[in-house]
DNA sequence: CTAGTATGACTACCATACAAGTCATATCAG
DNA sequence: CTGATATGACTTGTATGGTAGTCATACTAG
């Protein structure tokens, strides 16, 4: 059950670090494109002797992407793709925005480097490129290097790591359908709005500004469960 | 380098679910109560020898450890226990903030059920008793129940857990020293001050009281890195 | 036909062996 | 005495075998 876009993945990942490391990355990435589907069972042994490597280092790949949140690793039964829920996306953006906007917050308060600056504006530039050419995975690629350079611009690499984990979860529903979340014109005004408030200083620009783009998803939400009720677990109004 | 403490940590867990879980969890108290020094170097084959299981439960228990950054695991040369610094425990303290606060606002915002409010109350008496008796041990595990009430109380799981994981590098800090830190007959009346904030539905009061009860391990901080100038790392002005 | 049971093909978990890299120390050449 | 080098005792990483548990299926007793 290995997809010649998962193999893909393996060839093209830079193979830095050891096995484990690279199986991590790769099936992440996998699951949060939609490659391996909600419920769906993995298993040591599949995954070893499709990437010829031994189960060990898969086994322990599969234990760090329970503890990220996308598998569910139940003993002598299997291991499954978690399935996406309103709930746990409700959640995921819940604390994403919470970590977020206190990032924004600082930011402005103690202000960034003029090389952060730049690096900010240098990265809504090419989006406005992507998005006028319609290039999705450029573009998810350049909006997730945005929130980096701001949060580790503001010396807060543990919120980083924190934000990371949970943008997976919101990730794997945006890779869902692109058409029906929010236009990226609108997604990039609202990064510039971020960085004129913290370039402003003004703190509470900076936190309405974050809070504005952190809550786009809670209004694609419901048209997402619309279109794809059978992938969600909980088909019912919250 | 097996001290009885850790011996005891080891026998009185109540062994549930797996080996390697049994093994993080008492690695991971052991770090936090400062068993293990900052710096200290641990061992796969040591460790699986003082607890007569094989090594591959104590690696998977190692990586878990460094995932929650209390373990820095060098390929080839060994792991060891990491340092405490200034910066680590202000970051950790910013994204708890960060998350506690927005947990709070939320319970204003939607309300808690009479038998979570309950639970809460029922806490803080207890909390109180041990403030009295100064059974530091049992307030700290009191403390970690009512935050923890709060968020599931509240909805919040993934928030908690990521709570959880940035507490550890803050409980570490705590373990040093009881007596500088903030007096318990303190925490307990935020912790009232929070309730009936949630109580009452008011928001803003809220958001202020979890706030100023995040915000104390700052004001003992600097007396702390005075103290301990060898624990931490970074023994400079900030 | 139904209920209970045995069977076999899975699963993750744990133990063990081997491989590959690091580093302190001892040894030896100059 | 000094410095380069080989050695060996470590370390974590990977591979593989065996154990115990789960579950669907087929079979058997009633």
């Amino acid at each position: 059950m290995l997809t010649p876009a998962i193999a893909e993945l393996w060839e093209q990942d830079a193979a830095g670090g050891s096995v484990r490391q690279r199986l991590y990355r790769v099936l992440r990435l996998a699951i949060i494109r939609m490659q391996f589907a909600p419920g769906q069972a993995l298993s040591e042994k599949e995954i070893s002797d499709a990437f010829s490597v031994s189960r060990q280092p898969v086994r322990e790949a599969f234990i760090r992407l329970s503890e990220a949140g996308l598998v569910d690793v139940r003993p002598q039964r299997g291991t499954y793709v978690v399935g996406i829920s309103q709930k746990s996306v409700r959640e995921a953006r819940f604390v994403r925005e919470a970590v977020e906007t206190a990032v924004s917050v600082s930011a402005a308060k103690q202000g960034l480097t003029d090389k952060v600056i730049y690096e900010l504006r240098d990265l809504i530039e090419r989006q406005v490129r992507c998005a006028s050419s319609g290039q999705y995975d450029q573009f998810f690629i350049l909006d997730e290097d945005f929130h980096r350079v701001l949060a580790l611009g503001a010396g807060h690499e543990t919120a980083w790591r924190v934000i990371e984990e949970v943008k997976a979860q919101l990730d794997r529903v945006r890779y869902l359908s692109v058409p029906d979340t929010t236009p990226f014109e609108k997604l990039v005004q609202q990064h510039a709005d971020i960085v004129d408030a913290i370039e402003r200083r003004n703190e509470d620009e900076a936190r309405q500004a974050m809070l504005v783009h952190q809550s786009e998803i809670l209004i694609s939400l419901p048209q997402m469960v619309q279109r794809f009720s059978s992938i969600f677990e909980d088909t019912h109004s919250s």
